[in-house]
DNA sequence: CCCAAAGCAAGAGCGGTGCTCTCGTTTTTG
DNA sequence: CAAAAACGAGAGCACCGCTCTTGCTTTGGG
């Protein structure tokens, strides 16, 4: 019974592999879940499985690669729930698309705090990330992207003036991400990137223990001061107006 | 001879467990900066001063503990450098007390990694740190606050308007960390302080990696919209603008 | 159709880890 | 000075990542 009538992909043997290949990645998210990366282990993971600890290397060859593995499916959780926040946000005003999307990070980062450490906190296997990650890692980047970009093709964002210092590499930085974007808008933007991380960060490692309470109330005015810093203006939502310059 | 004649503090026990205590610490700050947090091992840095394994659990009672306490003095020294920069910044604009500050913590992370990721990557010990690191941990944010607080006593500083749903959080905010405060510019202030470490983390943990080039310049640019952002007003430092307002 | 080749599961085993317990020895202290 | 506390070393337990070898099953080409 080789490649019968017209089966999807392969036979029996390639599509236990694959399931085979899930029920570990699952237990393991299971553990991390549980425990944390460090305590995250082989062996544990096959005897939860019913089989031999080394009949597992044969579908990831090292702790590390499970670890990456783990590490692209949460950068892709993540970029999906980025990109389902954008898409519900689809018709609403550019501001408010940013505020949903920093939202739908939190709101993810919260939820699974360990596969969020996993790849914004250290970088657990090696020194740095493979190279397999980036792709991955980018989706939400993009979609922050294009929300200013369509904020800006549509009327135009505030500006700033650059230095002369950064001015070279803002130039970089625009024409390789966003070709259309003034190079302070794409500075800006990248800068803010980095930063909404560094607020979900703070709120998931617990720095803001003892510190913020109303954890959810201060990031939706830190995400609406982020989006007014990249250009967007803020539209004054529910009539109550969110980090609009007011003099001293 | 117990109590001899007026000694600094105590019998010689006492001195060699504290330089024991460092010699372990150093070792293993040492291991650290070579393979990792997870690498860390107990017996590697017994088996390196020459003791066995077992003696150094008369220093400290689990690998977390030993973490713990490498934790506290890489909060330590990053504050210090912080607090440092501050003081060679003495005579200079807020603004640039500020950027001197953010380059000094951004300095002292690319100059040890590993120290940074223990601190600011994932807590390795349980789950959250342990509450004795709190303090040690608030430093750089007191100099942070330092600043801004001398800044507005002298001229008043920018105000930002805050939406409803923040007020509160922000008055709290602003009671408890800096009185003389205004709310909402306590509330940017906290947000920075957050968003310093995303910009710091991203350069730290290669997620700049083939997006940021020039990350010198790149985060000195971040630091003074930052500094700009908490009301600081940029002095013109050397004759290049920085981040200072014009329309689209 | 059949048989070699490849993929797979299981077991044993190696070196390493964190941690505990016990047992002499040394230092401090009442 | 003697009791008590602190110390160092060794043996040992349970666990870890990973490798190697041994049988078995699925696959694919002649």
């Amino acid at each position: 019974m080789s490649t019968t009538h017209g089966a999807t992909t392969q036979g029996a043997r390639a599509r236990a592999r694959v399931e085979v290949t899930a029920a570990i990645k699952d237990e393991a998210r299971r553990q991390l879940a549980a425990d944390g990366a460090a305590k995250l282990s082989l062996r544990a993971v096959a005897r939860e499985l019913g089989m031999a600890s080394s009949a597992l290397y044969r579908y990831f060859p090292s702790r590390d690669d499970l670890l990456t593995a783990l590490i692209i499916d949460a950068y892709d959780s993540l970029g999906e729930a980025a990109e389902a926040a954008h898409a519900r946000a689809a018709g609403e005003a550019p501001a408010q698309q940013w505020i949903a999307v920093c939202e739908a990070v939190r709101g993810w980062a919260v939820a699974h705090p360990h596969e969020y450490a996993l790849i914004y906190g250290s970088p657990v296997p090696g020194y740095f990330a493979p190279a397999t990650t980036v792709p991955a890692a980018a989706r939400v980047g993009y979609v922050l992207i294009g929300i200013v970009r369509d904020a800006y093709r549509g009327k135009g964002v505030a500006q700033w003036k650059l230095s002369a210092e950064v001015e070279p590499e803002a130039a970089r930085l625009a024409g390789e991400l966003a070709p259309d974007l003034p190079p302070a808008v794409a500075a800006v933007l990248v800068a803010a990137w980095a930063q909404l991380f560094g607020l979900v960060s703070f709120e998931v490692f617990g720095q803001f223990n003892k510190v913020v309470e109303d954890r959810e109330s201060f990031f939706r005015h830190a995400a609406a001061q982020l989006a007014h810093h990249v250009g967007l203006v803020s539209p004054q939502p529910t009539g109550t107006g969110s980090a609009s310059r007011a003099g001293s």
